[in-house]
RNA sequence: GCCCGGAUGGCGGAAUUGGCAGACGCGGCGGACUCAAAAUCCGCUGGCCGCGAGGUCGUGUGGGUUCAAGUCCCACUCCGGGCACCA
């Protein structure tokens, strides 16, 4: 270990200012060194069990692992404000608090760099994304640098570097080679599932035998099994920005999220992935996950798992099949509604109803998705004047349809039983459609609503559907179903489950909302495919040894944008222009032979789908990551908990990923488990979500943002130019002209005093409002803190070697107490607090103790951690101190002799009165009757009871 | 429409299982230093009444439980986020 670095002067702030006042200048100067040394020191560097980053010597001196993790920043081109390092400097505190509590603490940072923002911007700029990306990250890299963050650089990774791309690409061909094994419930090698067919143990789905396909017929059958296949499908064309969006992409209005531009549906064919087959185990396994309930139950709705029955309702168009999720019902559904696209319509349709449902239909068809599922509009539709068949009563249904059904949703149709929902409620009675009861409400529900009670079908008098729990009636077929009398959900569905089954009328179904992930882009900055075609255009993933599969070079990386409104244009890939690398010659083991490669990229998502473990190896090229490494790191902690899943101990971001991202990269590390690959169930075992840094934003009279830096603030309002303008609250962006860049903050105060201040706004899952005017006062605290240990005049250290006073011990034994409880549990802004209550309380001391000051410096550490460095050089020490153990509170400097205790009468409180700490409940009321202010307001009346709550109060009540 | 959060001084926020509301910071006021100002330092700072001792009101609104409610329960208002006729 080095020495640590001296400084070479003193800073020179205003005229007559000490000359080692804590200023701007000092700090910076202070600020730099230290950075300095900890990257040639190699401080924060962290040594793996196994693999080119193993070093057993280092890691037999730390104690337990803890991985922290960011998620990672994209980098933009405007650099970084205020706002996004907030979580950082979160991880930052708690990674450098726990190295001083002794674990092995693994802390680093990459960038998520591929994607279409960079392309957008290099299309606008005709620079290529390669440039632009690689400036971005080293103006981030930088700032992220100067605020003294304790990453081991080592480990840091970009997505778009070949040697980290090539094993995104890897991990694709690993997924295209696996199949869901539904009887195992888990992955398995693609391999298996084929030796099943060769050996004849596994029927093909049609019938057909598997020996008599030829080798292009056998692919088309495993591409049924892939988890990684192309389709056919329907996908969100854009010809505006000459791209295909994802759904998740596409906003409510039918439009772009990027660009605004119209999105029109086609046929294309796309690689998705099959994360359908993984439903149960995203939903089943968020159990086991320390994540709050309010992102759990995000994932859980977006997946939308939902156990119910598929019934079949012959008609004479054939059997119309629905969903329901309350197959217990169906005595009472006396219609159908489907789709106005259902492919039955036409054949249902009587001739007298022809002409008003081709009307219908019409209509329907050119409303956007919006307008049709808006809530507050009144539900219409029209009757086919075709019927179905209720499979339970035998009775002959209308079936109607309405545009509030969606043909992409569910199997377009559904059956209605409006005496128990109260949105086929509506649709009948203003259809004049019969509304029998097929449940006996209680009581209090009729007098709830000022009715008589009606019993038996009729329902005419009920201004609602009934929905609740209430015992079946009507809901007998005598033929085997009888639910009457039963009134319990759960043993009806699965009674009518099992008869439907039986009878051959359906079965017990699980739906889920959650689609196929669709993986492809027809953009350029993306990760290549690693996959070519043959000339019966069969897919191949190329073998590892050809991996990576490069992007290659070029000028024309721009997608072909067509005239946003020309929905019959065709996509085309920046790649598919590049025939000399889409046409290649590979041996892929059965000789030389003519490809052509797949020219779609993947998406932004999958680099940030496995990019933690990167940071455990990076540079490891045999593996994505060392199984020892990455079990060393990621391994179940079942000694902590027997269902520990393994994965990230503390992973850091905003809730805009709650679903995406994090479902995403769920569902790529189960396949990865399930093939071996890896040792934890899940990638991130503990979620913690910040908030976000709000800043002020104003709009002059044209709704026109205007620069908030140059906003006046008068009594009568905010004015810009002497022009009024309005105040708007939001996250802070470039767009909204209030942004505030770290540098200025560096250069005003430091990195020391912009780390505390954000962490003293709030609590950091909390959002805040930004107030530079603020941020002076941590700097200021910081200077007071200075001017305790050194002289401003001379630079001497100015502490003495007394032993502290019995109070100042009492107080700086609380205050290590308190603040590493809020330091464990994330409260940084509370530590913030009992820190500068500690030091309020040493200024008033005339030379502070040296034994106070050096436990401040290491309380102080983690937050401000170059300031506290430099003190602690000051104070003779050698090299960092972000190994040395963090103080600890001795007990019984906390417990005081006499406690102050609060007296209250009827609960207000009168006085206050001194006990001793360990005073019997008789005492402390006598005490408490006796004081002055007490007494008085009793006025001589005798108490009617005394409570003492021991260590807290006491409350006479009179 | 449904679901989930939230609402505390002029501002950001603090407050174990219900137990002294307003820690800490900003701002404001007063003072020290200075020719003066800035910076820095010290003190005060929820509203109202009172010379004072003290009293009284007070955690979005209205009820309730309790010796005691920011905290628990019921109803409501407003703000933020998520979902979108989910069958």
């Amino acid at each position: 270990m080095s020495n640590a670095p001296t400084p070479e002067t003193a800073s020179h702030g205003a005229d007559d200012t000490p000359p080692f006042r804590y200023t701007a200048a000092l700090a910076q100067d202070i600020e730099l060194r230290w950075q300095a040394f900890w990257d040639d020191d190699g401080t924060f560097e962290t040594p793996n069990p196994a693999g080119p980053l193993a070093d057993a010597e280092a890691l037999a001196g730390r104690g337990d692992k803890l991985f922290v993790l960011d998620m990672f920043p994209y980098p933009s081109s405007s650099g970084l404000h205020v706002g996004h390092p907030l979580g950082y400097i979160g991880t930052d505190i708690y990674c450098r608090f726990q190295r001083m509590q002794g674990r092995n603490v693994l802390y680093s940072m990459g960038f998520d760099a591929f994607g279409l923002p960079a392309e957008q911007y290099a299309v606008r700029t005709g620079q290529h994304p390669a440039i632009t990306t690689a400036e971005a990250v080293t103006n981030y890299r930088r700032q992220l640098h100067r605020l003294g963050l304790s990453h081991d650089k080592r480990r840091s990774i970009e997505t778009t570097d070949p040697d980290y791309y090539k094993w995104t690409q890897w991990i694709f061909r690993t997924i295209f080679e696996a199949w869901y094994d539904d009887a195992a419930g888990k992955a398995r090698h693609i391999d298996e599932l084929i030796a099943e067919f060769d050996a004849g143990d596994r029927a093909l789905p049609d019938g057909r035998a598997w020996s008599t396909l030829s080798d292009p017929e056998k692919e088309q059958v495993l591409a049924e099994y892939r988890l990684a296949y192309v389709s056919n499908a329907p996908v969100n064309w854009c010809p505006g920005l000459g791209t295909v969006v994802a759904n998740e992409e596409v906003t409510a209005d039918g439009r772009s999220d990027r660009g605004n531009f119209p999105v029109f549906k086609r046929n294309m064919r796309q690689w998705m992935m099959r994360i359908t087959a993984y439903g149960d185990r995203l939903v089943d396994d968020l159990d086991l996950l320390d994540w709050t309930d309010a992102i759990k139950t995000m994932q859980r709705n977006w997946i939308g798992r939902s156990e119910g029955a598929t019934v079949h309702f012959p008609s004479a168009a054939g059997p119309i099949t629905v969903f329901t999720t309350r197959p217990d019902t169906l005595f009472g559904a006396t219609f159908m509604v489907l789709a106005p696209e259902h492919p039955l319509v036409d054949e249902l349709t009587t001739a007298e109803q022809a002409a008003a449902v081709a009307a219908y239909r019409e209509e329907a068809a050119a409303k956007k998705e919006i307008d049709r599922t808006d809530d507050t509009k009144a539900k219409t539709g029209v009757a086919t004047g075709g019927t179905a068949t209720n499979p339970v009563t035998g009775e002959e249904i209308p079936v109607w349809i309405a545009d509030y059904v969606l043909m992409g949703y569910g199997t377009g149709a559904i059956m209605a039983v409006p005496c128990g929902d109260q949105r086929d409620f509506d649709f009948a009675r203003t259809y004049g459609l019969d509304i029998p009861a097929i449940q006996q409400p209680p009581a209090e529900w009729f007098t709830g609503h000022d009715i008589a009670p009606t019993d038996g079908a009729d329902t005419s008098t009920w201004p609602i559907a009934y929905v609740g729990d209430a015992p079946y009636i009507n809901s007998s077929n005598g033929d085997g179903l009888d639910l009457n009398g039963t009134s319990d959900v759960a043993s009806g569905v699965a009674t009518t489950n099992a008869w439907l089954e039986a009878n051959g009328h359906g079965e017990a179904t699980i739906n889920f909302k959650l689609r196929d992930w669709l993986f492809s882009r027809q953009r350029y900055w993306g990760e290549p495919f690693p996959v070519v075609y043959d000339e019966h255009d069969v897919a191949h993933v190329v073998p590892e040894s050809m991996l990576p599969v490069e992007l290659p070079e070029t000028d024309s990386f721009s997608p072909r944008t067509f005239d946003p409104d020309d929905a019959d244009s065709d996509p085309e890939s920046p790649l598919d222009r590049l025939t000399d690398w889409v046409d290649v010659t590979l041996d892929l083991g059965d000789g030389p032979k003519t490809y052509r490669r797949d020219t779609n990229v993947m998406p932004q998502w999958a680099g940030s789908c496995w990019y933690e473990m990167r940071y455990l190896d990076p540079t490891n090229d045999e593996r994505f990551v060392d199984a020892a490494v990455e079990e060393y790191w990621m391994g179940p902690q079942t000694d902590e908990r027997p269902d520990h899943p393994g994965g990230v101990d503390l992973y850091v971001g905003g809730v805009e990923h709650a679903v995406l991202h994090l479902l995403y990269a769920r569902f790529w590390h189960k396949v990865l488990y399930d093939l071996g690959h890896v040792s934890s169930k899940e990638p991130y075992a503990r979620l913690f979500n910040q908030g976000y840094i709000l800043a002020d934003a104003f709009k002059d009279e044209r709704e026109i943002y205007v620069d908030a830096s140059e906003v006046e603030r008068r009594d009568d309002g905010y004015f810009h130019d002497g022009k009024p303008v309005t105040l708007e609250v939001g996250k802070m962006g470039k767009s909204k002209l209030n942004s505030v860049s770290p540098d200025e903050m560096y250069e005003n105060y430091g990195a020391d005093t912009l780390r505390l201040y954000e962490m003293a706004m709030g609590p950091l899952d909390q959002s805040r409002p930004w107030e530079t005017r603020d941020v002076v006062g941590m700097y200021r605290f910081l200077q007071r803190l200075w001017r305790n240990a050194v002289d401003e005049d001379t630079g001497a250290l100015a502490v003495s070697d007394d032993a502290p006073s019995d109070e100042t011990s009492r107080v700086l034994h609380r205050t290590i107490d308190a603040v590493a409880t809020e330091m464990d549990n994330l409260r940084f802004n509370t530590a913030i607090a009992k820190l500068i209550e500690l030091n309020n309380h040493v200024t008033k001391i005339d030379a502070p103790p040296r034994a106070v000051v050096e436990a401040m410096t290491l309380m102080l550490a983690p937050l401000a951690p170059h300031i506290a460095e430099e003190l602690w050089s000051k104070l003779g020490h050698e090299g960092s101190l972000s190994h040395e153990p963090f103080p600890v509170a001795d007990p019984a400097l906390l417990v005081d002799d006499t406690i102050e205790l609060p007296v209250q009468v009827n609960g207000k409180v009168r006085g206050r009165v001194v006990v001793a700490a360990d005073a019997p409940n008789d005492v402390i009321e006598a005490a408490a009757l006796a004081e002055e202010n007490v007494a008085r307001t009793l006025d001589g009346a005798a108490p009617k009871k005394v409570i003492v709550v021991p260590g807290r109060m006491v409350n006479v009540v009179a």
